[in-house]
DNA sequence: ATATGTGAATCCTTTCACAGCC
DNA sequence: GGCTGTGAAAGGATTCACATAT
């Protein structure tokens, strides 16, 4: 009975990055953008963290994975720390990313105007339906998925979005893993199985309203970020 | 120094739920319905954990929050555990849910055809744009926001999902709860402040995309659930 | 005086392992 | 034999508190 299923019992030690600390640094970086535009030059970790219920103290520790930013007794250049928590997420440098099926929620990421202010360039979408192909939505052109192997090596792409409805999604997730990719963004409402080896992160809407309602009733245990 | 911030420094000792245990409920529960579609009757919680690379012992202590629902030696009756997992949650009863903002994200959720096998119902749209007020979207009429409080009591609705741009995030929120709604579901790239006995919950692409790729370079640590 | 960075302590979550039951 | 339910143990994450730096 033990050893049984994969490689779920492991016991690593390793010195990895929990990946709730990345998403912090994600939201702390939103936070500082606002400072900055806010005028505010040096901030404090209270100011950074405050916002989303977190401690100073987290924000510092969740830092000092990656080193030392900040000046005892002063605090942190907001906008020299802003580009260090870019380069440690990776969005210093620019990513072109795929969308993949161009379906209602395909359509509204393509002309959703958050990305323009990002690091993430919507380079290619890609849909099987004839009647999309060839047509241009803000921009992007929508391709053959079969040609997808070809603009995707041409885009250098390591990140899609999948938005593909949910029998269609095992498929074009391993489509896209042939392909190159590396990460994907799953919004279909289903798990995807992948090798390890690739980089699996799920936007799960009903899953999120259920955890909603649930706490409607039950009084939950929530650990800040609200 | 000290309790200087709000109430994030306090220890309730409470015997409240964790808000993780929820979405792992979710997400058996969806297990569930493939496996009952699958055909099959008794299930073990092996087989309803291990998908989401979660363990069976995991699976157990988190029903066991809850009461005891499986027969030693046996396992679980899937139709019997999908309808107590479902009262727990809340989802045996019907909701009516709100969408704000019928831009390309709420048209597209509106067009989402997930929500007609669960028990949420998207009972009303609203936007205050005087060209969409009026239109019908998949059956649901769009509703000038003023006339939010009067649709929201009418349909009894306690849930919405905000599909508003940013800067308009944080007043439409207020507006709902001011109305009556005790959850919101937030697609805009921001935090809201809201009072404490207001349920949260943010769906935020950016930081996802950034978790993502970051990720990619180093190699971070994972807790299950993909 | 003030705020960082970080070991130590605390708190929480997950896994282990086994008694109990089918 | 096989699987659940659950205390106990192990493992992680958060908070504390203070030495340190400006």
């Amino acid at each position: 009975m033990k050893n049984s299923t994969k490689s779920r019992g492991r016991k690593p030690r390793q010195e990895a990055v929990p990946v709730d600390v990345i998403r912090r640094l994600s939201l702390y970086l939103r936070n500082l953008r606002n400072l900055r535009e806010a005028g505010r030059g040096r901030v404090s970790s209270e100011e950074v963290a405050g916002p989303f219920n977190l401690s100073p103290a987290q924000f510092r520790k969740d830092l000092s994975w990656f080193g030392r930013f900040g000046k005892s007794g002063v605090g942190y250049e907001a906008e020299a720390l802003s580009e260090e928590i870019m380069r440690i997420i990776g969005t210093d440098q620019s990513w072109n990313v795929a969308v993949v099926g161009v379906g209602e929620m395909g359509g509204a990421l393509l002309k959703y105007p958050g990305f323009d202010q990002s690091n993430f360039n919507l380079a290619a979408a890609f849909d099987n339906n004839p009647a999309k192909i060839g047509r241009t939505i803000n921009g992007v052109k929508i391709v053959d998925i079969a040609d997808a192997p070809l603009t995707i090596k041409n885009c250098g792409i390591k990140v899609a979005i999948l938005t593909v409805n949910r029998d269609a999604a095992q498929a074009a997730a391993e489509l896209m893993v042939k392909c190159g990719v590396r990460a994907i963004l799953n919004f279909a409402p289903c798990r995807l199985i992948l090798p390890e080896t690739i980089c699996v992160s799920n936007m799960d809407v009903s899953c999120e309203l259920e955890t909603l309602v649930c706490r409607l009733r039950h009084r939950l245990l929530r650990k800040g970020m609200q």
